[in-house]
DNA sequence: TTTAATGT
């Protein structure tokens, strides 16, 4: 009789103790893989919980996440008022109702399919940012400035949704039409587009700048426009920075940085004018691009003396 | 070709 006891007590330990070391273990690999996904990524720690917040936006939450990760997989430039759309993720700025950066990851069979080009073109304020912080339509017509894409309508042809995304306002900034938006801007875009097609799978951050200038008593200083009621901030000039990924023979990622000033810029001049130290573009941004790439990692620079690799364009 | 605004 004793003996039956004591054997279902001993299975019971087997059972319960098998069951902690399993925990155990089951636990720490969670914990490593954490520690992995950080050590990769150190932002998605930091801003999983605010993430977590937009989620309930989306329909599929899941689905979301899984594009966002792909997007921001090296790492987000700001964390300030973050904003997931169906292809690209933007960070707003209230305060000038301009976005500080939009980030997009670029393949080829999203610039490629031309039959979504016939859609609608159809810009609209986003009724998700609170009305005292939305710039509207009506903020950019007869204000001589045109809206101008971050990211780039051109840049999202897969869905027809991906499209209409990016006629939010909120990924929309006063641009001068001629000779910018329509001008070299448009130059730099198609150039970027250049880039996705022969190489595969291009990571771009675009977004404003309001950049100092020394004023006549030897101090510096930010002057810019504002229009419309809702006083949308014309930035002085525009960034772009471009990560390619490893696809080409040096198997290195590959990164470089442009500005240019929110004006006429005469046809002739070649882009590669504009090409700019990404420190220098973090500093007036206050941003970081592509934190998680190990910046020893990258195949040469924005440096317009160290690679001729992409610099063909006209 | 692509970007966009304007006037009817």
């Amino acid at each position: 009789m004793g003996h039956k006891w004591l054997i279902l007590a001993l299975g019971v330990t087997a059972i319960s103790a098998s069951f902690v070391a399993g925990m155990y273990f089951q636990h720490d690999h969670a914990r490593r893989r954490l520690q992995n996904l950080i050590q990769k990524d150190p932002y998605a720690y930091y801003v999983s919980p605010q993430i977590y917040k937009v989620f309930a936006f989306f329909g599929s939450p899941d689905e979301a996440d899984h594009r966002m990760r792909q997007i921001m997989k090296y790492g987000f430039p700001g964390l300030d008022d973050l904003r997931l759309y169906s292809d690209f993720v933007l960070s707003y700025d209230r305060r000038n109702r301009v976005a500080h950066w939009v980030c997009e990851h670029l393949q080829a069979d999203s610039i490629r399919s031309k039959r979504l080009r016939q859609g609608r073109r159809h810009f609209q304020a986003d009724m998700s940012v609170p009305s005292n912080f939305r710039s509207e339509l009506t903020d950019y017509q007869r204000s001589g400035f045109d809206r101008g894409h971050l990211a780039a309508a051109g840049n999202h042809h897969l869905q027809q949704n991906h499209c209409q995304d990016t006629f939010f306002l909120t990924n929309i900034a006063p641009q001068i039409g001629k000779g910018f938006n329509s001008g070299a801007w448009n130059k730099l875009e198609i150039y970027v587009r250049s880039l996705v097609n022969r190489f595969g799978s291009v990571y771009v951050c675009t977004g404003p700048l309001y950049k100092p200038k020394q004023k006549a008593n030897g101090k510096f200083g930010v002057e810019y426009d504002m229009i419309g009621l809702n006083m949308v901030a014309v930035p002085t000039h525009f960034f772009k920075v471009i990560m390619v990924e490893s696809n080409h023979h040096l198997g290195k990622p590959y990164m470089e940085g442009y500005v240019l000033p929110n004006a006429p810029i005469p046809n002739g001049l070649a882009l590669r004018s504009f090409l700019c130290d990404i420190r220098e573009i973090e500093h007036y941004a206050g941003l970081r691009f592509f934190d998680g790439l190990r910046r020893s990692d990258l195949f040469g620079s924005n440096y317009p003396h160290e690679s001729q690799v992409f610099r063909d364009f006209g």
